[in-house]
RNA sequence: GGCGCCGUGGCCGAGUGGUUAGGCAGAGGCCUGCAAAGCCUCGUACACCGGUUCAAAUCCGGUCGGCGCCUCCA
């Protein structure tokens, strides 16, 4: 299988199966309910680990949750683990209705703290690092391979505001010593305070993999400088860190990116409650990982449109035709998903196909609605009218099965039919 | 300004040198008491300008346009 690498901007061979692929993917960093787009490297990630076992690989897959962050403080005005714990809740109940299962770890950076002091520590002790008042900054420039990742050449990157207790304006933060107004924070050798951005997630991949690793996941949008800071702090610690970086695309909204600080969100929780995880998936699967994907109201209607003919699909008679192997083909390469929509679509074998959207968490559409007995009473009536001769009353009989939600299909035969929940 | 991705028929979206993508929407037809569903038929699309080639949506160069990142971001 191949699959497409920021790092060397081009589609690379993933080593053969069986084997161990390690997967860490930057999960989100949690003060408010998740939004959709946050939800894409989620689902891009729970149906590449599910491909891959398909594919005979032994895949352990850790997904983090960013619970200590500036923008939590903001939100949280003094009970900043309250509102850690609130959302991260949110986040797993609102992926968990995806039905997609959950990764296999999904630490919390407030449960390593222990591994991103002693990795800091490392990076001290390797002239890497510098105590400036009770920070910790990460010296850039004495890392040679900084800016590999994202292209970025350190010296063409914009300056910020000047910051006096850095060495270097592009120097970061591994560690931030308690301001006025935090409520939460860690002993360590350098005082009370808390990791900055970057560190807890090179401290936790090396927890649950050592010190390299096949796969690193994420949005486009941490490549700089999240992704690129990780490289520093992992490889400047001498860990080879991650082999592989998948970025997934952003979700854009009227042509832009969705986004907090934007303001153009629609949160996963109001997504799914309004038009289905079955939609939802299904527009996921329409575009390919690496591509913007535009969340709209036609974009979903198409996509509720696609999954409703999945469903009919199993309301007709299976037939032969089609292989298993069009899908290995779209999947190994690149993992493209719009192709192996556009395969499925074409299938009419029952058994392959149900197969096919099991993979992606979508076998409930081959699962048939079944009618309430008084409903059936109706249809039934209506068919003996429609036998007698009496189509005004089969007429009313349908409006009434329609104002339950239902919807009664002739089937061949005279007094044959079919009771469809409308959706 | 720097780095990167991309521009395919009404819309979405595969496709990296020659062969049908697929879906959604739409039109016509078959079927049907009428419907619904299904099935059949219908679109000769690749931003623009050059170049390479027997052959280009696909390769090369340029132009225009869109999007992302450049220390809050999935």
């Amino acid at each position: 299988m191949r699959l497409y690498s920021t790092h060397s901007r081009q589609l690379e061979e993933l080593p053969a199966s069986p084997g161990p692929i390690r997967i860490y993917v930057c999960g989100p960093t949690v003060y408010q309910r998740i939004h959709v787009g946050n939800g894409r490297p989620f689902v891009i990630s729970m149906w590449l680990r599910r491909w891959l076992r398909e594919c005979g690989y032994e895949v352990t897959l850790v997904e983090n949750i960013t619970d200590i962050n500036d923008k939590i403080y903001d939100a949280a005005q003094g009970a900043s683990a309250k509102l850690a714990e609130d959302a991260s809740r949110w986040y797993i109940e609102d992926t968990d209705d995806l039905g997609l299962g959950r990764p296999d770890h999904e630490p919390k950076a407030t449960e390593s703290i222990a591994e991103i002091i002693n990795l800091i520590e490392e990076l001290v002790g390797r002239n890497l690092a510098y105590e400036a008042e009770g920070d910790i900054y990460y010296r850039v420039a004495r890392f040679a391979e900084y800016g590999r990742l994202s292209g970025q050449r350190p010296d063409q990157v914009e300056e910020q505001e000047p910051n006096p207790r850095k060495d270097d304006p592009r120097d970061f933060a591994l560690w931030k010593a308690t301001k006025e107004g935090e409520d939460t924070s860690w002993d360590s050798p350098w005082g009370r305070g808390r990791p900055g951005w970057h560190i807890e997630c090179s401290a936790m991949a090396e927890k649950h993999f050592g010190p390299a690793f096949e796969i690193h996941g994420g949005g486009l949008d941490l490549v700089f400088p999240h992704h690129e800071n990780e490289i520093a702090q992992s490889r400047g610690a001498g860990r080879e860190f991650s082999r592989l970086w998948m970025h997934n695309g952003m979700l854009e909204f009227t042509g832009e990116k969705m986004s907090k600080s934007v303001g153009n969100v629609v949160s996963l929780r109001d997504a799914i409650d309004e038009w289905g995880r079955e939609t939802l998936l299904t527009l996921f699967l329409g575009a390919h990982w690496r591509k913007p994907m535009d969340y709209s109201q036609e974009a979903l209607e198409s996509a509720r449109s696609r999954a409703d003919g999945f469903r009919e699909v199993f309301r007709s008679r299976s037939e032969e035709g089609g292989s298993w192997e069009q899908l290995v083909e779209a999947l190994d390469d690149d993992f493209n998903t719009p192709q192996a929509l556009a395969v499925m679509h074409e299938w009419r074998d029952h058994e392959l196909l149900r197969r096919g959207l099991d993979l992606f968490g979508l076998g409930s559409l081959a699962e048939s609605d079944e009618a309430p007995p008084e409903l059936h009473d109706l249809a039934v009536r209506r068919a003996e009218a429609r036998s007698g001769g009496d189509f005004d009353s089969a007429d009313r009989l349908r409006k009434q099965i329609e104002e339950a939600g239902w919807e009664v299909r002739d089937v061949a035969g005279e007094t044959g039919y079919q009771l469809v929940l409308r959706r």
